[in-house]
DNA sequence: GCCAACGTTGGC
DNA sequence: GCCAACGTTGGC
């Protein structure tokens, strides 16, 4: 099987690029969006990349990457009454939603803005550039993966030491 | 806090 | 199956 890339959004608030590397790994749980279920279920592999996003931050922007640890099992907080994410139209025996594992690979020595990612040349067309892209979990071509995390190491993204 | 862009729900 | 109303996301 193909090794595929990611893009997973959270706030930082809620769970950041921190916390995972605090944890080193977590239940990807909460996602309630038909299109993100979708991916985690039936195209996410343990071994996946993942860039790891920091959405309603400031500024939002790319924080570092992780790695799908995991296959695609039931989110058991859609069965907990007092979770958040409760949902009786998910029952036990016919799950609606599904989550991944993910694990710490490394937090970026720069934090790349959502607005570098807009005027990084080696990143037109990239989904979380895109106006209105509320996709909690996008996929990302290996290209788009391997540079956010090129420009996260380097430091420089314009100018005279670009590559 | 605002609000545009989406996604979902439910009446018909 | 349409679509208006409503809820949510997330950049700004």
């Amino acid at each position: 099987m193909t090794k595929h890339y990611w893009l997973m959004k959270s706030e930082p608030g809620a769970y950041s690029i921190e916390d995972l590397q605090r944890d080193k790994k977590t239940h990807w749980d909460g996602v309630r969006n038909y299109q993100a279920r979708n991916f985690m279920r039936d195209q996410m592999k343990a071994g996946d990349g993942v860039i790891f996003y920091h959405s309603n931050a400031s500024p939002p922007g790319a924080a570092g990457v992780a790695e799908v640890c995991s296959q695609s099992y039931p989110d058991a907080t859609a069965w907990d009454k007092r979770s958040k994410y409760f949902d009786p139209k998910s029952p036990k025996q016919k799950p609606r939603w599904f989550l991944v594992d993910v694990k710490y690979i490394e937090k970026f020595k720069r934090f790349i803005s959502l607005e570098e990612i807009k005027n990084d040349p080696g990143l037109t067309g990239v989904m979380v550039a895109k106006k209105g892209s509320r996709l909690s979990v996008q996929p990302l071509s290996k290209e788009h993966f391997l540079r956010i995390r090129q420009l996260g190491h380097k430091g420089y993204s314009s100018g005279p030491y670009a590559y």
